[in-house]
DNA sequence: TTATGGTATATCAGAGTGATATAGTTGTCA
DNA sequence: TGACAACTATATCACTCTGATATACCATAA
């Protein structure tokens, strides 16, 4: 376990409060999605080797019961705190559109603004996700700490501006491809 | 080899001309970088599979030189050009940065503002190598198309517009953990 | 009652990363 | 001219991560 990314996702999420590996994916794809992603294939064995290494426990689990539900150790949290203090290092990217728009300029046009305008729609509909997600927390306002609010929204606000980005180079490369 | 995406930046690198395993990543490196990442470890293999498969071939190979050099085959065009015609999927993302912030409203508040205005600093120093590469781009004019011409600068415009909403948002965040 | 959908765990092949090894070539400057 | 640095070039490996698939249990609605 060196240099596993997921574990720290995992440690941050069951910091929160003790979980199993579904509720782990579930917390993923709900708050998590946008800029960070887990999958099964990877949380299972993750917290297996998690495990073994005494980052975490399982810590409930009755006697018919078949879920695993784990929560973060003290050596966790030490993990967890370690890794604030480390620079963040930046991921590597790949945009699979810009590729291809990069290598299209001999495609008819037509299909190049239709690709274009499919991504803007794309990116319109991550505003609007975002926007409901911002009138959730503010509905559930008085469910978690001020601190934590200030947080949450902060990533929605990148989201929604990055987003906003996207589309108006959208918009402004559609206008230059038709002339 | 069936979801290979480096395949697809390979053929459109060897596609413009006929390049080593080397010349590849340094194209990456230098034009794709930003939105897109090779690396050897990958690049090696895949060129060993797509020769077997007959995407590519080997186009220039003197006696003693010891590099190899490898063209795109009428195969290689076609599987580059059904790909521009596929509906492009959105790749998963992974923000280390946003996933700390996500979990750091416990941690003192200096600590979150020096990791944000090192993370505005990277997107500043961004937006200057795309100013630079908007200049190179201009000065070389004459060496490539009007068509290549625009969506260079297309993609060089996406990287300005997407790092100045990131910058926009730092100070906007900065500015609300000061109080 | 049967099917639909959510909960829960797990495995696997293959894609992609980052580090490292090796060796030849070119440039430079002392 | 010879030594050293920097670049060119190919390759391998352990590990991370992805996406697909399999299995099985449970609730509930048609």
């Amino acid at each position: 376990m060196l240099n596993n990314k997921s574990m720290y996702a995992i440690l941050g999420i069951l910091s929160l409060s003790p979980s199993t590996g579904y509720d782990i994916k579930k917390y993923s794809d709900k708050v998590l999605s946008g800029f960070w992603n887990e999958n099964f294939g990877h949380i299972y064995p993750t917290l297996k080797k998690m495990l073994e290494d005494g980052m975490i426990e399982i810590v409930y689990k009755e006697k018919n019961e078949k879920k695993i539900r784990y929560g973060i150790t003290p050596k966790g949290k030490r993990e967890l705190e370690a890794w604030f203090l480390e620079e963040t290092m930046q991921q590597p990217i790949r945009s699979e559109f810009m590729l291809k728009l990069l290598f299209s300029s001999s495609q008819p046009r037509e299909n190049v603004i239709r690709m274009l305008e499919n991504y803007k729609e794309r990116h319109e509909e991550n505003i609007e996700k975002y926007l409901r997600m911002q009138e959730d927390l503010k509905q559930g306002i008085q469910e978690i700490s001020k601190e934590r609010f200030l947080f949450i929204n902060a990533i929605l606000r990148k989201g929604i501006i990055s987003n906003e980005a996207v589309i108006h180079w959208c918009d402004e490369t559609i206008e230059e491809l038709q002339h």
